[in-house]
DNA sequence: TGACTCTCTGCAATCGATTGCAGAAGATAT
DNA sequence: ATATCTTCTGCAATCGATTGCAGAGAGTCA
């Protein structure tokens, strides 16, 4: 009783292994492999089968996925990097990835790639040792060497919040352009004429592409255009607040369209420090739907961005390229929605 | 040429096996996997070994962390279990603890439990068919199933955020009593004598504790204490605002300090709408320093909970765990730290 | 020279699951 | 009864790295 007690601990905390299984329901392993995956269940006969899994319960069986991933070379692992994991923006982007695979049967390995590049180029050759079976980067840069490594390695590698330039890998990105046409249109529609633009930095492709899609917003309406834009240094809310200071002392403006949240939440202080109230004196948009900016005074009227979704769909993306071997890459353009909420009014 | 070509692209995609190198090399295998394993590196004659490194180097060799932890037993895989990747109190533990073990060489694979418990089962279940090393749950809830199945399969395990009633594993948790201390001791600090306490959900531990901390900290002051406390129905922002009302309308205080971070900011609503002016009329004291609170107007004074250091605790603590099994479980009580900012003021 | 010790290297088994192939058994058709 | 087809099962090799053990060679000492 007392090594028989002994047994069945030992028996619970380290699993039998398959020829154990097998032995115990008096077939060969490769049977009991058989009737236990139920891709080929069906080649194992129903009684014996049902005796295999009964039996492979009974025992606390649990498969080995490192074993099978040896024999099979597909580990259903994928390598996600980050930039970094604390900064808002990547929390709703992480859980679309997650979730995304892990409705697809893989699983997300995560990486903090940090501000140097050298820590990403260690991280991705960690990835590849784990043989992973793709990776998806919120992390690439112009001509990106990280990017290009995982090309030339041939794994199935998606780009997600960012894009390559030349188009080597799939990606799932915003809509810069609509983004600011919704909220051009948005203020206009509340019959705003004079609206300005605070930019975020234009060696950044979002500060750029932002900046032409207010632009063009602009002149589709057939307003003042290009003149009322000054750039901020970062997209921090200081260099929003000096920006949007910039901005307001240099143009008579009652509205102002902003190329991040943090940016607007800069020209909420800008507008502050000169008297003006917002929305009543100056109506202010952002951009991305920040974590919490609903709860800031007033609430932030702005472009949402859906990182959840894009999260998902860079995993699906992902999950056909690495099943579906040869496949073009493919750029996915999420659609920006507009939220309005306290930060603008009818001028 | 155009052969040669093509095998050099083979290659390049598919890395050579260690038999491979060892061949080149004119080495016997072992030989080879003992001169690329720094561990093992002295074993061989310099000489040799400096020509396998450099045989792999030129090959493109890359180790095969599948094989190698079927053969040593070690994956060096961590499995990060949260209740929900996007809420932005996580990113920051995700970050401590995915840094925390890259520090040790170790990897996160992340798993989004959400609110379902068959979710988590399901979840833990795949991730000890990974074989994981170790488990980090920030899940945990009273006599928790899932925490019974880890320690039930001997997987070292440690709690983040919240800790198990009966201390059945190590755990890494903030101090609820000193952090409202710490907001009453700011609030007298500053002449106030009648303070509030906006409490959170009183069968949720955080609620409970909190409050009995604010009375502790009060009759440690010789103040007023237990009166006036309402609690609010749930950690939201509208919950915090009806307590609120309810707080002010039933005593007249002239400070709050709050359960959570949320609930302050319905505390700011709840002010504004009886015509109180925050921080001149009533100073109020938030809980965790939740992102983007130095943004509200006014600026939220809190206390600060360093969850990047919650989870890079987490982390150091499941590596001492694997690599010393036996080792008793252990309680990391975190030190709460005084942010001020603008939603207090002298009395 | 012989014995002993140390260093280095190769051998071969192991880890656990999968799967192509061959053979056996049973069912069906002629 | 024989031939053919289908279903089921076992065999054995494979995946790639690691490592305990044994043997060989070189150096040292008596």
């Amino acid at each position: 009783m007392f090594l028989s007690g002994l047994a069945m601990t030992d028996l619970r905390s380290v699993p039998p292994n398959l020829q154990a299984v097998a032995d115990a329901a008096g077939v060969h392993r490769s049977t009991a492999s058989r009737a236990l995956n139920p891709a080929t269940r069906r080649l194992v006969a129903e009684d014996v089968a049902l005796r295999i899994v009964e039996t492979a319960r009974r025992m606390g069986y649990r498969r080995d996925a490192l074993a099978a991933s040896l024999r099979t070379g597909r580990t259903r692992l994928v390598g996600v990097v980050l930039p970094d994991i604390a900064n808002p923006v990547f929390g709703p982007i992480l859980r679309g990835v997650e979730c995304g695979l892990a409705a697809a049967g893989y699983s997300a390995l995560l990486a903090n790639a940090g501000p140097s590049g050298e820590d990403a180029m260690r991280l991705i050759e960690e990835l590849m040792e784990r043989r992973v079976d793709g990776l998806i980067l919120a992390t690439a840069r112009h001509d990106d060497p990280v990017l290009t490594a995982c090309l030339e390695a041939g794994t199935p590698t998606v780009l997600v919040n960012r894009a390559d330039a030349h188009g080597r890998a799939s990606a799932v990105v915003s809509d810069d352009h609509a983004g600011m046409v919704l909220a051009v249109d948005h203020l206009a529609s509340l019959g705003h004429r004079r609206i300005g633009h605070l930019g975020g930095p234009q060696d950044v492709s979002t500060g750029a592409l932002r900046r032409a899609g207010f632009i063009a917003a602009l002149r589709a309406r057939g307003l003042e255009s290009e003149d009322a834009c000054v750039a901020a240094t970062a997209y921090t809310r200081e260099a929003g607040q000096a920006a949007a200071e910039e901005l307001l002392s240099r143009f008579d403006v009652s509205a102002i369209a902003a190329a991040n949240d943090l940016l607007a939440l800069g020209a909420y202080r800008a507008c502050a420090a000169r008297g003006l109230r917002v929305p009543h004196d100056v109506s202010i948009v952002g951009h991305n739907d920040m974590p919490l900016v609903d709860m800031v005074e007033p609430p932030l009227t702005t472009i949402r961005i859906s990182h959840v979704a894009m999260g998902e769909q860079a995993a699906r993306l992902l999950v056909r390229e690495i099943e579906t071997p040869g496949s073009a890459p493919e750029r996915i353009v999420t659609a920006p929605e507009l939220v309005v909420r306290g930060s603008t009014m009818r001028v």
